[in-house]
DNA sequence: TCATTTTCATTGGTACACAAATGGTATTGA
DNA sequence: TCAATACCATTTGTGTACCAATGAAAATGA
């Protein structure tokens, strides 16, 4: 019987050992305490209201690029946010391509009322970490970035 | 004009130092890799079929709970391998409620050329970090598991 | 000026991801 | 034994996430 090269290598990959798997659970994790802490707004509402509320009037896909959510992404994200109140679209008069978004009073309320919380939530998602070592996992996935 | 705590709050919450942005920013850069160095196959896809090879015949649930993916999920991932020819579903004489899944030649013969790309995914994903950050943001990233 | 290129927002399509509900099927424990 | 419980696979619904294509509108440059 020869040394099998194939089962060598595939023996060599373990999922539970590879950075997207390990990214994925992260996330899932943050996820889920996400949807704990603040139910009715995701994480990713929460982020383009936080920072749509950070730059003031923005473009739509200006706040995607912010947000890193590309064309479509952000346009189902704002629809949503928009039939909620929580942010509003004004025609930009000097470029009829765009629509200005601006978060309302309601929206940004419930940004400043929710702010404490996902610091929590971010504190908890990296609660089995020591205070050194989730300094060092942040600079490091800011990195990747 | 007095101080504003709701204002102070919330200048204090910076999107992009939040592990959730962190983390979602990573898997992008993940998956966008993934993309382009094994295209038609997703790495949810890959994940599953790599499982299952490692595995041997497995339930979906059970291949599901050993990938990270709720019922609902592993259903799709498991549907399309199948309709692709990779997996194939045979039903539990023991268990009339589960069918076990098994990697196919096809599907076996797959994974297994493409395992070295798959470590190279890995690797082109964490190139901007050393190798002891590597080492380190993998440990970290399992603790969060 | 006017053609090329870029940008904006939108649409349609595919693929995760999870909650909640369902109908079968096993397992359990009194 | 048999009722309560747990588990399996599935379905429905909502929400990211990205690709590719579109038409309208700006910006660019020869």
């Amino acid at each position: 019987m020869h040394y099998d090269f194939a089962d060598a290598r595939a023996a060599s990959y373990r999922l539970d050992e590879q950075v997207g798997f390990l990214l994925r659970r992260a996330s899932q994790r943050h996820l889920a305490i996400f949807a704990q802490r603040l139910p009715g707004l995701t994480a990713t509402q929460f982020a383009a209201l936080a920072k749509l509320c950070e730059l003031g009037p923005t473009s739509q896909n200006a706040l995607g690029r912010a947000t890193a959510m590309d064309a479509a992404t952000i346009k189902g994200v704002a629809d949503r946010l928009r039939a909620r109140g929580l942010v509003a679209a004004t025609p930009d008069p000097d470029d009829r391509r765009r629509h200005y978004l601006n978060a309302t009073d309601e929206g940004r309320a419930l940004y400043e009322s929710s702010a404490i919380a996902a610091v929590d939530i971010s504190a908890e998602t990296l609660a089995p970490l020591s205070p050194a070592e989730r300094e060092t996992l942040l600079s490091l996935l800011g990195k990747l970035g």
